[in-house]
DNA sequence: TTGGACATGTAACGGGTTACATGATTGA
DNA sequence: TCAATCATGTAACCCGTTACATGTCCAA
């Protein structure tokens, strides 16, 4: 999981150059589960990649515009292959929201309207998101493997899971609603405690 | 989103050292949608927050071993809340099963056993994780606080989710079944063409 | 003629992990 | 007495981004 492997995969897909990669993972990314790919990251990388030999390059320069054109090499589809063979590792997330909800008790002073803010942004983020995939479903030019059409229907599931819980998690705050919740040591009156004697 | 204000947090919960800020992280980190924080990281960033005036440092020794508490100071606690207040990031995933099955059409060769071991062991671990989260939830020591409640909730709704597309996945793919996928372009039969091209 | 897409590159920095070093205390 | 857990720290490294520098081609 890296950009070396990111290449080679789009690699696989067809020959492009540094600039058309970018633009391939900035187009399908989201879609697709990857992260994001600067160019500050492809450029040098693709060159490490050539002296691995795990891709060529041909500079086309005819009346197009100057462009390095990369393939994958032998050495390079196997690379790819061993890689997609390999156990994917499980996946980490750090979910800035969720941090902020663990945390949200416990600091003295913090309006549940501006909560309720944050879980409407995502809400709107995660709609376009969704609005987004589902533009490109219907278009008519964007190739798309079957097995990569089943990892958007799970972006899909888990888009449309998320919403659904922003809109009952707005609702239950709205109401004011106290989630069934323990605090055997009654951290956050502690919490609350020590603040105040901080803050004094 | 960072180690510094994942300390301030925890901090919020109660004081702590670095030893016991490491075995929350490692503990609540993985139900709570952080991700994970090594030793390298904490020390050197509690000293840092010292500097900055964020935390208190107190060496405790007598009886005990000797330990540093660290804890939040005025500035630490009005550092924390106005994160809180901030707009969190909207979290960029990289999944490295979702890049997987994005190639896996493309590169000839490749076992569709291979890919429904993957999905295996995923949704093993997922199971595990949704365990660990309903253990937690009923034993009777931690606490969490309403909100962090809700972030739980979350997390179950999308393993349940992310358990229920792996085992239509794994169906469909003993059927061989074929999802309705596109191809304008033709690049899967290209791609399996260059392949040959390069490796004869 | 000018701004925007195409196209490539590098140097400085950032934020983390890994691996290593050290040592006290506790329980089997 | 020996392994596990508690406890702290640092230096080397990795992998990426940001910011900058440079230049072409095309269309409004």
């Amino acid at each position: 999981m890296s950009v070396k492997h990111i290449i080679l995969g789009i690699l696989s897909w067809k020959p492009s150059s540094g600039y058309e990669i970018k633009t391939e993972v900035e187009y399908k990314g989201r879609e697709l589960g990857w992260g994001k790919v600067s160019f500050g990251s492809i450029y040098p990388k693709l060159k490490e990649l050539e002296l691995e030999g795990l891709v060529n390059c041909k500079e086309v320069s005819q009346t197009e515009r100057q462009t390095k054109m990369y393939d994958l090499t032998n050495k390079g589809w196997a690379e790819l292959s061993d890689w997609l063979r390999s156990n994917p590792t499980y996946p980490v997330v750090r979910d800035e929201l969720l941090m902020k909800m663990s945390f949200w008790n416990y600091v003295p002073n913090l309006s549940i309207d501006c909560l309720i803010a944050h879980l409407n942004n995502r809400k709107i983020n995660s709609e376009k998101m969704l609005e987004h995939l589902r533009d490109w479903e219907c278009n008519d030019v964007s190739s798309i493997g079957n097995l990569a059409a089943y990892s958007f229907e799970y972006l899909k599931l888990q888009l449309e899971t998320e919403i659904k819980w922003i809109n009952q998690t707005i609702e239950k705050l709205l109401l004011n609603e106290q989630q069934p919740h323990k605090d055997p040591m009654n951290l956050v009156q502690e919490s609350h405690k020590r603040y105040q004697k901080t803050v004094e």
